[in-house]
DNA sequence: CTGAAAGCGCTAACAT
DNA sequence: ATGTTAGCGCTTTCAG
């Protein structure tokens, strides 16, 4: 059996009582015992029973993070920076993945009940009215990332101010007849890009041509895929005698299919059509993708400390923070010098 | 507050004990209080708080994953596997990332020490024999994943078979000149694949020429990655008039650093030289790469059942799992017809 | 400043 | 079959 204060207490000769305020650093202790405390407790290699703590403090240190198992890449590294502001803290994190929005309800419905977790981070999944409600009801604190709702601090990436950095690094290269390939613009991210798109073209007095822009109508994660990508490239190929010379493209992912489109018809990427696309995620680098990268390890530590701010306090009102994605160049779009 | 069994023994005019016993699905209750208690529990919408139950119960369902962040890819489909199979049976997990070996230890004797968790699962890093009498002596159960150690249940790919399986389609697709690429030889899985592609080769009859095999010296990440790959080709390229006609490489991420040599001194894959990769990470199939897939959901399945079975019952035998990894064939080798 | 005791919500042993 | 009670290990009054 572990050891408990009980243990220490005996061997200190005190109450049980002042061995938890030695180790809670509660003031009203003497150096002198406070010390004898200290002394026992290293020496019989004491650590506290969380449950125990959590279930008297009526606080269990501990956060759980509810996230769609199908972003991968993105996901991998928001964590990561999650864990390594939340640790440090005293904090533990359970994770939750979930493969869809039922599997999410359901969690959060239920196991957030359980008084397990002091507060919850849900990631890139859109929250429903009623759990929104739910949430408030039982003054669970949540956040989202990547996502958003008006009643819950959001971290998001700016879309909008994103989309008009990648479009004016095309034109600042020299490219006229810029094209754009998004997802599925029932997202709200794809929708957003695509808006920027075209008023940063406007903005820049260039001219937008429809053809030139094509968005997918797939329901697989919303079009943010490679296979979206690559019909995409094929139907502006098969519907344009003369192609555009560059292309945003709304994800790597989906650049990754546009290349494929292209190099099957003979066309180089950035010979012949220049790309860039949006989120640096892991694999962006392999295909030298020139991209708009998302901050996604700062998200995640921004996540945490929201978080745990609104669990300090939960009646300060709610915010809303955007990261603006970095320009990150790499090879697949080049300076024109036929300008 | 949220409501407890005295809420629901006091609606259905019961004691706490006999709510416990429904609740815990204990035989000996009257259908009729069972239905009675089971009403008014649903509609006051009780959920069971779980550090009390873990207190009590001295068991606290949840599990702990100490995974190295920097493997990625791998890690991701492992853990989701775990989630899968822990999840629908009541379990938690805790997840807690690690950067380096310092980390992993501290975690491990302190963290677990708390009374929070009912087993670990260790991935991918080295258990050190200090460690290991650690737990031995606290008695936690723990369970290895793509790592040994002899007093643990371990689950490993067989890296001697995948190895084997690999040069053999290489081999029967008519290949003469084989090489191979492989990742520092001080890792355990690089030294198997090396060892097995060279036992194959001889049991096959063909000639092993030590010129085209080339093995990495980096410490990152033990030379899984993309520029020991790229190296590694670069010298086999700069060193020999001649190259070989198909290279086993030891890692899909090495591989596509294999690949952007090749063609950087305009070699194509498959046309000019043949690859074959390991691994199947998620990118793999973006590159068309052929390789031999670990199947890292079905090990996250089986570390979790393993450890389930160990934490009933501490005193089974120890034993050791590998999986044999499978052909993915893509387009990075072809059949030769020239054979 | 410190010891004793109550209580967090639940389980399990003990009565009845 | 059901109610009662004693913990689980810790925090936090409440006396002193």
């Amino acid at each position: 059996m572990a050891v408990t204060i009980y243990d220490i207490a005996r061997e200190a000769k005190v109450g049980i009582g002042t061995v938890s305020r030695v180790l809670n650093n509660s003031p009203k202790v003497t150096t002198e015992t406070r010390e004898r405390v200290n002394v026992v407790a290293k020496r019989l290699n004491y650590q506290p029973h969380a449950f125990a703590q959590a279930l008297a403090r009526k606080r269990s240190n501990t956060l759980s993070a509810i996230i769609p198992f199908f972003t991968n890449y993105f996901f991998i590294e928001v964590l990561q920076g999650v864990q390594e502001t939340l640790v440090p803290l005293g904090y533990d994190l359970i994770i939750h993945g979930v493969n869809n929005k039922g599997q999410m309800e359901e969690y959060l419905s239920k196991n957030v009940k359980k008084g397990r977790i002091d507060g919850t981070l849900l990631f890139s999944m859109e929250l429903s009215d009623s759990l929104a409600q739910e949430f408030l009801e039982r003054k669970i604190p949540l956040v989202l990332v990547d996502t958003y709702h008006p009643l819950f601090d959001s971290i998001r990436v700016d879309n909008v101010e994103g989309a008009k950095i990648a479009t004016e690094y095309l034109i600042n290269l020299g490219y006229k007849n810029i094209g754009m390939i998004t997802a599925n613009v029932r997202s709200v991210p794809a929708k957003e890009r695509l808006m920027s798109f075209r008023s940063t073209l406007a903005a820049n007095d260039m001219s937008i041509k429809e053809e030139y822009i094509c968005s997918s109508t797939q329901e697989k994660n919303d079009g943010f895929n490679r296979e979206a990508g690559y019909e995409s490239m094929n139907q502006m190929i098969a519907s344009n005698s003369e192609l555009p010379d560059a292309i945003f493209v709304s994800s790597d992912i989906q650049a990754i299919g546009v290349i494929a489109a292209l190099q099957e018809h003979g066309l180089n990427v950035p010979g012949d059509v220049g790309i860039i696309s949006f989120d640096d995620v892991e694999f962006a680098k392999h295909f030298d993708l020139t991209t708009m990268r998302q901050p996604m390890y700062k998200m995640g530590e921004l996540a945490v400390r929201k978080l745990l701010e609104r669990i300090e306090n939960n009646d300060i009102p709610v915010t809303l923070e955007q990261f603006i994605p970095t320009l990150i160049i790499r090879k697949s779009c080049e300076l024109l010098t036929k300008k």
